[in-house]
DNA sequence: CGGGTCATTGAGTCAGCTCAAGGCTCGTGG
DNA sequence: CCACGAGCCTTGAGCTGACTCAATGACCCG
């Protein structure tokens, strides 16, 4: 095995990492599979070097080639609007795949930018579904990823249609929360990825509405905030305003 | 074969029909397939018997076993949200699939619910999984089914997340006409399938407001309704407003 | 033709927006 | 190691689009 080099980003950086030894393997796409079968995975993925803060994997418009895992950091995808405006459509943490939003029509209609420095898999989507048909629970896989975007999707769509400023940001919080969880981190002690304005554009509400918010929260005692880092004191009254069970 | 009743009922209902001969199949999931194909996929749809307004296809919490085709009618999809009110997240027009809300976890998000009569086509998952290993074209079209109901969800996510009432009231009738257009009916004249309550619930605003708009579209001349008649008078107009490309 | 559901219209209220000013943070360079 | 500047965040004041509450009108089915 290589030395690796020392400095930060490279130590992020191995290209003998597979999807076996990834820490991620029981969240992300290799979840469903056996040894061999995940080397037949391995072999089409391709690790890319870290991404820098505010680079794009993709950008709106290209051509839709491939999906992608989160290795480590941190996305979020992003949509202009007709008139021009930035609107942020989904925030991606490790394990969790993006790139979705071009299977449709073949062309992606979201770019998807790095919120810190980032590594990712790269999933070629005309191997991987070579693939998906000589591995059925692959294909079984694939199928409840993109089923999971779209319930996902329409959570948010309710949320968005019948929720307040104040329900939006708290079930924002708690799903970054239960993500962390998810991956064996601390769910109540974090750190937001995302800057208040890609909040307020996620939520549909604005930047000056969410810092109020999380002020609030902070002068009720539900939260400890000190700019992107957060401490949740009060999971049980954040989660019952943020209307999640 | 038994003879069928005379009512109204069944003289929509027809066993005989296939994919090869529905006036839909270049809209809906026959459109990748060969002649042979098509009638592989239609040995596993069942054609269930029409189902009247307010009838559910299946229902929130229900085990996912199969996916939709609209053959005619109309349905809406509907969500409960944690505080027990009712959200429909969707409308399905003849040619459209849905159910796909189960998808993720094998259990249904949503209610189907008819808006009128309907007859759909039942297509059961499993059968289609096995299908579609013995015909990728299938496979790709499926997931391009799938990619496609994620874009129009994050299309609508930002719609609700940066659009006025307005905005969103003009949206869905563009959305409307251009589905009836793709069916070769008139884009501009057509009858709304739904209540205002369920548009009003779909594009999360209030009843009164929808009203209050539809009113205002009119004496715009954009517009002219009567119930849920409506006539397109400036289609240019309305597209700019819904900012509609 | 009568009752119930659905849709329209009006008046007053309020959540979240806009505009504006000031504070904090962190990286950079002297 | 500190000073500085640029970007990000917070807070305040006033405004407005959409909501709530309420009453009336139109349609449909039995």
């Amino acid at each position: 095995m290589a030395h690796l080099p020392s400095n930060v980003i490279s130590c992020h950086f191995n290209n003998k990492t597979s999807c076996e030894n990834c820490r991620l393997n029981q969240l992300c796409l290799p979840i469903s599979l056996q040894i061999n079968e995940i080397d037949k995975l391995d072999a089409i993925i391709k690790r890319k070097r870290p991404i820098g803060k505010g680079d794009a994997v993709f950008h709106l418009g290209e051509r839709f080639s491939a999906i992608y895992a989160v290795r480590s950091g941190s996305l979020k995808t992003v949509n202009v609007t007709v008139d021009g405006q930035e609107q942020v459509t989904g925030f991606y943490l490790p394990g969790e795949i993006f790139g979705l939003d071009g299977l449709g029509n073949n062309i992606h209609t979201n770019s998807a930018v790095a919120l810190e420095t980032s590594a990712i898999c790269e999933i070629p989507f005309s191997r991987l579904e070579e693939l998906t048909i000589k591995i059925p629970s692959l294909q079984r896989h694939i199928f409840q990823v993109l089923g999971q975007e779209i319930a996902s999707e329409q959570s948010l769509i309710t949320h968005l249609s019948t929720s307040t400023a104040e329900e939006r940001v708290a079930a924002l919080l708690i799903s970054i929360s239960s993500r962390n969880h998810r991956r064996q981190l601390s769910g109540t002690d974090f750190r937001l990825p995302m800057s208040r304005t890609d909040m307020a554009s996620y939520l549909g509400v604005t930047i000056e509405t969410v810092s109020r918010i999380l002020s609030h929260f902070q002068k009720k005692k539900l939260v400890t905030i000190k700019m992107k880092d957060i401490i949740i004191t009060d999971m049980q009254a954040l989660r019952s305003l943020a209307k999640v069970s």
